[in-house]
DNA sequence: AATTATTTTTAGATTAATCTAAACTCTATT
DNA sequence: AATAGAGTTTAGATTAATCTAAAAATAATT
């Protein structure tokens, strides 16, 4: 595997994130939109990365991402995700700021750099906004994290973390008694100020606004 | 002063360095051999970055580098810097194997970033190197960090730290009785094996071997 | 001072990444 | 099945950064 552009690399980290993990095609359209580049520029690194082996490409038939440009991918999403973590953890960044930046980091080169910041970090599995972290090869152990407003009425799931963990908010769930482990089941979604009504543990019926379904990260059941 | 590129922000780096902090001229053959460029190639730049008023120029001349163009390379110089001593005193990289690493990382834009990095190492005022990390205005407040084995003969200087803080250097200097703060004054470099014959507060004269002379940081008198 | 040698610049190409405009292919609808 | 519309590709340019080879300017040496 030859060395890759930053423009290739993000290409590739595109093309697996609207294939779904690698396993669907994806068409040069939804390319250029998720890139804001146009059709045409997709079309010259379509070539490209076909020429370099990352992805199986067909004229007018959409690309689909091989096995080498798949693990390319996850190396970078790795990056990217463990350098948010570092932002989040260690800088004080909140959550939702730290994208950008982590876009720039996400082309430095140098594996020991990366191996050594995952142990600073504590080897974590997750990413501030929930996602997983694909390990040194690539494998990613863990079901995702969902923020649970996203969730649609019915879904059952488990509490596993916060976004915001400040103080003043892990105090407001320790008094409504929703701990880490809770079983959830989203029993209505408020139209008019989207408050979601869930099932705690099977037994109790409580009703937290937008902003605290927001804050709360699950695993799907 | 618009965005430059990252090739830009190497040549005002190189070009800062070149000058000895932008007070000389500096020709065009010793930045391509700086940037392992062609000549060529710097002519060409060189007219970019007088075009955006980071260097004066006239042909045939040399370039010099203008107050902006200064605080451009100072800026980096300083993002640099500040990412060497996250490596080393926070992922435990050794001094000498960080540089390529921070060539990287210097080009990520991000003020917030960098304050918050500056924050988190405590202000540090040094990189590994012993070189001064200038502040976010891009002033250099304290004297260069220099390695005693670089000095010539008769230097008189102080020992302000060490690059090696390994236990075994630190009993070793101990045992010699060479804490931080002695007055050091170079009476002899020995040919042969380049160790140190140095004088300690004017009173007493010890010789270290060359491999104990490049972890001493000295600040010139 | 004239000529040689060195340094620097220009001219003309190349690679990577992008664009607009025009041509082409596929799909869906009549 | 023909065709209109959407999606995709090619053709031809542009910008940034680099190169080689040749020309021009400065510096050094006889």
């Amino acid at each position: 595997m030859e060395e890759l552009t930053l423009a290739e690399e993000n290409y590739l980290k595109a093309i697996y994130h609207l294939s779904g993990g690698g396993s669907e095609h994806v068409n040069t359209n939804s390319i250029a939109d998720r890139l804001k580049t146009k059709p045409a520029s997709v079309s010259d690194m379509i070539r490209k990365l076909a020429d370099k082996g990352t992805i199986d490409y067909v004229k007018y038939q959409g690309v689909q991402i091989t096995e080498g440009g798949k693990s390319t991918a996850l190396q970078v999403i790795r990056k990217h995700r463990l350098w948010e973590v570092f932002l989040v953890d260690k800088l004080g960044f909140h959550w939702d700021e730290v994208h950008e930046i982590a876009e720039q980091l996400e082309h430095i080169r140098s594996p020991l750099l990366i191996s050594r910041l995952d142990e600073f970090l504590g080897f974590p599995k997750f990413d501030p906004h929930g996602d997983p972290i694909p390990d040194e090869f690539g494998v990613i152990s863990s079901k995702p994290r969902i923020i649970l407003s996203t969730l649609p009425n019915g879904t059952t799931c488990t509490l596993v973390s916060m976004r915001d963990t400040g103080s003043s908010f892990l105090n407001y769930l320790d008094r409504i008694q929703l701990p880490i482990g809770s079983e959830i089941r989203i029993q209505a979604i408020m139209e008019f100020d989207n408050s979601v009504e869930i099932m705690v543990n099977g037994s109790r019926s409580i009703t937290v606004s937008k902003q605290v379904a927001d804050n709360l990260l699950v695993v799907k059941k």
